[in-house]
DNA sequence: AAGGCGGGGGG
DNA sequence: CCCCCAGCCTT
């Protein structure tokens, strides 16, 4: 048992970063919060969750919230399968627990987007309960402080990791500061590439030997490439959109046709396009296509971005579009 | 246990 | 170019 954790606070408190969605502690709040900054840095989801939070003040307005409507909130902050998750778990706390969040991390586990890490943050940041968070930031920090080498993406060594946190819990009045310092140190000073130790408040208990070199993690294998064409159907000042399966990637979002419409009129090619997903790469070329009739899904540019969610793989053709139609 | 699932920033 | 990020779910 080490004693770094009253070090750790005080620096906490002196030092973090002022995260506005972490000051009132309003669980509604910190649910969506966490769930928008899994996988996605602080920054990027910033000014979604002040949109977010204008548009939907309460659980009981995403339970009622469409889905169009929260996947255009959510458009280009990726993973979109959270805000699915969002809306289940809203809909669950109305329905099931008198329309609020749970309190408990075993409770909160249960509902649906919420897993481990989450259900820590809610319970400890929002109502004060002495359970870990353990996100990547803390496996980090972890496997630094313990010189652990093996192979972190392991369940095992996840949880061996998470029974070190568990052990390290301070009193349930500092709970709430520990595990944001936890990970606000792993954000500013126990950084991935180059670890800021000349600076690092709880750098005497630190048994790493190569800090740089940890947390070990295998090399993820290589994407695969998948080659697309696109093709932009437009009628006057409208542009076709089909909106996608609702499994898979980008799952209810919409998109480009990737087919070729009848009634061609002219076509004009459009500058190609690679989209890097994590898993895989979308090779695109595309061409826009100018049509002599029309259906219900030509939308024009103002009605495309009020309400239809197009995510960023098509955002570089979007652009093109709107500039051949802005010139026209 | 392994792989699917987005997008963008930084070395 | 690679890695990483306040992870979770499905298979």
């Amino acid at each position: 048992m080490k004693e770094f954790q009253k070090d750790l606070i005080d620096w906490y408190i002196k030092n973090h970063r002022p995260l506005e969605f972490r000051l009132k502690k309003e669980p509604y709040e910190i649910w969506i919060s966490e769930i928008m900054a899994q996988q996605t840095r602080i920054e990027a989801m910033l000014p979604y969750f002040k949109r977010w939070m204008q548009l939907l003040p309460n659980i009981e307005s995403v339970a009622k919230c469409d889905d169009e409507k929260l996947n255009k909130l959510w458009q280009g902050l990726g993973y979109y399968s959270r805000c699915k998750n969002i809306k289940k778990c809203a809909i669950e706390c109305v329905e099931k627990h008198n329309g609020k969040l749970p309190c408990t991390k075993e409770e909160l586990l249960k509902l649906p987007g919420i897993g481990p890490y989450t259900a820590g943050a809610i319970a400890s940041i929002a109502y004060g309960q002495r359970v870990s968070a353990v996100d990547g930031n803390v496996i980090r920090v972890f496997s630094r402080l313990y010189d652990i080498y093996e192979d972190v993406t392991k369940t095992s060594v996840k949880k061996q990791i998470e029974m070190l946190v568990d052990e390290s819990l301070p009193s349930k009045e500092e709970i709430s500061y520990y595990n944001q310092a936890l990970m606000e140190l792993g954000a500013l000073i126990c950084i991935p590439k180059s670890p800021r130790c000349d600076i690092c408040p709880i750098k005497k208990y630190c048994e790493a030997s190569d800090p740089a070199s940890l947390p070990y993690k295998p090399k993820k294998s290589a994407r695969k490439i998948e080659y697309k064409h696109v093709y932009v159907w437009i009628h006057q000042n409208k542009v076709h959109v089909v909106k996608r399966a609702d499994t898979g990637l980008l799952a209810g979002l919409y998109g480009f046709d990737e087919t070729k419409p009848e009634h061609i009129i002219e076509s004009i090619e459009l500058k190609p396009y690679i989209h890097i997903f994590s898993h895989v790469e979308w090779h695109m070329d595309a061409t826009l296509c100018i049509v002599d009739r029309e259906d219900s899904n030509y939308k024009t540019i103002e009605e495309i971005e009020e309400y239809i969610a197009l995510p960023s793989a098509f955002m570089p053709f979007m652009k093109q579009v709107e500039e051949y139609l802005w010139k026209k």
